[in-house]
DNA sequence: CCCAACTGTTGAGAAAGTCAATCATTCCTT
DNA sequence: AAGGAATGATTGACTTTCTCAACAGTTGGG
């Protein structure tokens, strides 16, 4: 049994009680790949969050503004101003659903298709190196389990 | 009743090309684990952050702020106010250092222990409920890669 | 014995999250 | 078909969290 104060200081939390908490795991690797995407987008004038937007409205999805909210786990007020944002920069643009009038759909733009497809690479770049720890098999894995929290009842 | 059209909408973006992305599922499992915690522990006059900062103090580790705001990933401006409101509802001490007196050590009052014990219940309990479609091998394949994201270099 | 580096603290400003109110539209019920 | 309830988007106010720079006290190496 190894004293209390000797491998305290430098690591010493590593071994504390929250090191088995999967929430605790869950926010401290957030934190960290939000981070070096975060670094990663930056020099293309986007963030995690503005990036995310861009991906789905470059997808075949044709989202509305309150599926990105409740995709993005978004109040419906933040997706306002990220898509004001990039529309303001030609990236993005807002179609009236045609079934429903009320609702716009959020479309990219070629000029945010082209930003997507460079853009990409840099986040799969950074995504790289977070994950540089794990197998392919373990990326897939952790992926799949991630899938099943972050949308149950499956 | 849905139309066919809908078919796409409010599932349609679970084929979009974020949900193979890991630090998207990341972020999204985090919020779900978060809202989670925090909801369960709001009864007891506790966040997901001060819940943290209490259980290391609980714990054999005597952390000074610094170590806290490594280990959690925080400014350690915002680990003074954790502190500070931990500390003006008895919970915690700040203890010199004697090795250093410069650092704090963060220590748990009695108060501050049980507190924890009652609280680590709830909390307990709200994981239990996120994780309620994982096995409990899959639950520690989680916890093992997740460890390897948020320690790396191991 | 200095000087660079480090700890905790304060304060300011930016960013993010929360919430209620409003308008236009759609859905449901009768 | 008309009414009212519910929904999508937007605005604005407000709180919380993040990010940084500056500063005082302390430490440790050259």
């Amino acid at each position: 049994m190894p004293k209390a104060a000797d491998a305290v200081a430098p690591g010493g939390l590593r071994a504390s009680a929250l090191t088995d908490d999967v929430s605790f795991l869950l926010a401290r690797a957030n934190a960290i790949a939000l981070a070096a995407g975060n670094a990663a987008l930056a020099p293309h004038g986007l963030k995690a969050r503005s990036y995310s937007v861009l991906v789905l409205a470059a997808g075949e999805a044709r989202p509305s503004q309150r599926e990105l909210a409740e995709f993005l786990r978004l109040d419906p007020s933040q997706v306002v101003s990220l898509v004001d944002d990039l529309q303001s920069r030609k990236l993005v643009e807002r179609r009236p659903d045609p079934s429903d009038r009320r609702a716009n759909v959020v479309v990219a733009t070629p000029a945010g298709r082209e930003l997507i497809a460079t853009a990409r690479e840099s986040a799969r770049a950074a995504e790289e190196r977070v994950h540089a720890e794990l197998s392919s098999d373990d990326r897939e894995t952790l992926a799949r389990l991630l899938r099943t929290l972050a949308f149950p009842s499956d």
